[in-house]
DNA sequence: AGAATTACCGGTAACGCTAACAAAACAACC
DNA sequence: GGTTGTTTTGTTAGCGTTACCGGTAATTCT
């Protein structure tokens, strides 16, 4: 009934269901290769059946394996605060990070929230009860935050962050050169009033969009002016604030370059002004979100290799934990890659289609 | 300090080394008062000089108790494998058993990957480990696998699913009664070809989708037409098809109705093929994610309170560690809402407000 | 053909510990 | 003093698994 301590599927049972020996049973379950096709079919059928799963303590009783019991294939990820509320990205970066533990066969501890306080009690449990060692801090996390955990005798793996001291490993893009090569697109396209839409100045991820920006209007001879940089709260809606603004302004921006997600706010406002993408403003994003493709015109923007970046870090983590002291620490860039779309106008990726009707305003 | 191999020191060596039985040790060891005072202190002595160390797994498979059996503050969140990449509506769940997870102070495990085959020896190391017993199942299970789960001793709670079994906690959130609400919706605006535009028939939820929108449409007297439901992959690529195929056909549907996720691929073949949303077509949506407020036209969509799913979820967990036996199961039934924007041609030019989604249960 | 391997499979004995019961030892009651 | 309690201690029987060894039966080798 409502007995929750049910008693579990033992070897016995398969044994006693299949009319076979536990020892055979014990070895299928085990992969030993000494069983013959039948039997073993025979097991694993009725162990899918049953449901039966190993248990540890019983085994490693008998096999004295880990010292302590205490097994040590766990990581631990830790997001801040901001960053998991901002899906679209870092649902890749926790996919690859999952896939990659799920493959190594390793626990996963999920934690976030490191805030800007570092106040030690707000320390995710992960940090204060030292399950392990290793740690993969996604996102914004101050560098003085990082020393301390090195103080304290953890192995760090950072995504999305240069590493402020030399022992840590790092995967990061090159979000500056992206954003560069997403700017020197659109002035290649003619565009001389390209605007930037940009979440919060604090965060390194914006500031790395607007040095890359900066740079390409800079390689081209056109002047910065302060009124085409539009900062708003990251997300949609922020984007389609700022975009508000600046084309309220006398002097209207002809392209604007964004990220994915405050793009898709800012395409909105486009239209509802009843302007046209790409004729009227182009606009280039950032990320590559899922839904970029898929946006009304199709969003030309970065794309940037969220799953494997995760992957990468978690490869890392393994090898802190493998070579122990004979680790070498990097930093791991990966590349991106601009996926041209139809919202720049460069067209060649879209064929052209009828544009029928005027947008409600 | 370094001990480098487990102490080898057992209760029986202590037992012998002060003319005890074994038991007496044992009660001594565990604190237990049933021992005399100058036995006690003998055994003390002996197990100090001798640095005698319980061995946990022996404990534990006695005793039956989970593996960690000092620290119990550990939940463990398992998504089923297509959850993970289906980023927009999982992440907010994801969010939601995170936020509570550290708000209760406690260790999240997060697993993922339990796919279509149950294959016992492949279940997630969590599980294997048996380092909690608290397993909160999100997305599509199979029933099999819930009874599996619970005939090993773990305590479950699902999320996404109806439970197949009475001992088990879930929070669902009634997606036919949406997917009625909302093709009633457009029923009332006049729409007789209401086109469905969903995903795999074994996907449960995609099931639950269609079974609302054909209530509508009966309680309309509306026949229902074949030619008016598309089948498709999930995801916006999948909408965009279907989309297409069902804007191709002689007779065009006024208005369609699928998820937010592949109402997005549906809205960029609608505009592509030079109609307009909603005068030609109307669309609504379901799970109102965050950039179902900045498509063009804004998507009118049925809220479901995804964070707070998740934390409903994590909330029971603790619920059934706390209580233990006298734990009453419960199923909790989140309410949607029908979020009317502009893209089913209702109401006014609501200013554009992004959602929340979140409320107070 | 007979011997010697090689598959395959089962029985038994642990692993270190504790629940449950049984048996003392001790105290206290009429 | 026996009968009844109340402590304290010992005995037995596993918990679920694997190591080890001992068997058939099938296969290969001389």
């Amino acid at each position: 009934m409502t007995n929750p301590q049910r008693s579990p599927v033992r070897l016995k049972d398969i044994a006693e269901h299949t009319g076979l020996s536990i020892m055979t049973v014990s070895r299928v379950v085990r992969g030993r290769p000494d069983v013959g096709a039948a039997r073993r079919r025979q097991v694993l059928d009725a162990v899918q059946r049953l449901g039966y799963i190993p248990n540890p303590a019983a085994r490693q009783l008998v096999t004295r394996t880990p010292a302590n019991g205490r097994e040590e294939r766990i990581i631990g990820a830790i997001f801040s605060r901001e960053v998991v509320t901002a899906h679209s990205y870092f649902a890749g970066i926790i996919q690859g990070i999952a896939d990659e533990a799920r493959h190594w066969d390793g626990h996963l501890l999920f934690g976030y929230g490191l805030g800007e306080s570092t106040e030690s009690l707000e320390y995710p449990k992960m940090l204060r009860d030292m399950v392990t060692r290793w740690i993969i801090l996604v996102g914004k996390v101050s560098p003085s935050f990082v020393r301390q955990l090195r103080a304290n005798g953890f192995s760090l793996v950072l995504v999305d962050m240069r590493p402020p001291v030399r022992d840590v490993d790092a995967v990061v893009c090159d979000d500056a050169v992206g954003a560069y090569e997403a700017t020197r697109h659109l002035v290649k396209l003619g565009h001389t009033k390209v605007a930037l839409i940009r979440g919060s100045a604090r965060h390194p991820f914006f500031s790395a969009l607007a040095s890359g920006y900066r740079r390409a209007l800079a390689e081209a001879r056109i002047p910065l002016r302060d009124w085409l940089v539009a900062e708003a709260a990251a997300g949609p809606q922020g984007g389609y604030d700022a975009a508000e603004a600046l084309l309220t302004r006398p002097i209207r921006p002809t392209a604007i370059f964004t990220n994915d997600d405050m793009g898709i706010g800012a395409l909105r406002a486009i239209h509802e002004r009843g302007l046209r993408v790409p004729q009227d403003v182009a606009v280039v994003g950032y990320d590559d979100i899922e839904y970029a493709a898929h946006t009304v015109p199709p969003l030309t923007t970065v794309a940037v290799p969220k799953e494997e970046m995760g992957r990468l870090a978690v490869r890392k983590a393994i090898a802190q934990m493998e070579q122990a002291e004979d680790h070498v620490f990097s930093t791991t860039v990966v590349a991106h890659t601009l996926v041209i779309r139809s919202s720049c106008g460069a067209g060649a990726a879209a064929p052209p289609r009828p544009h029928t009707g005027r947008r409600k305003s």
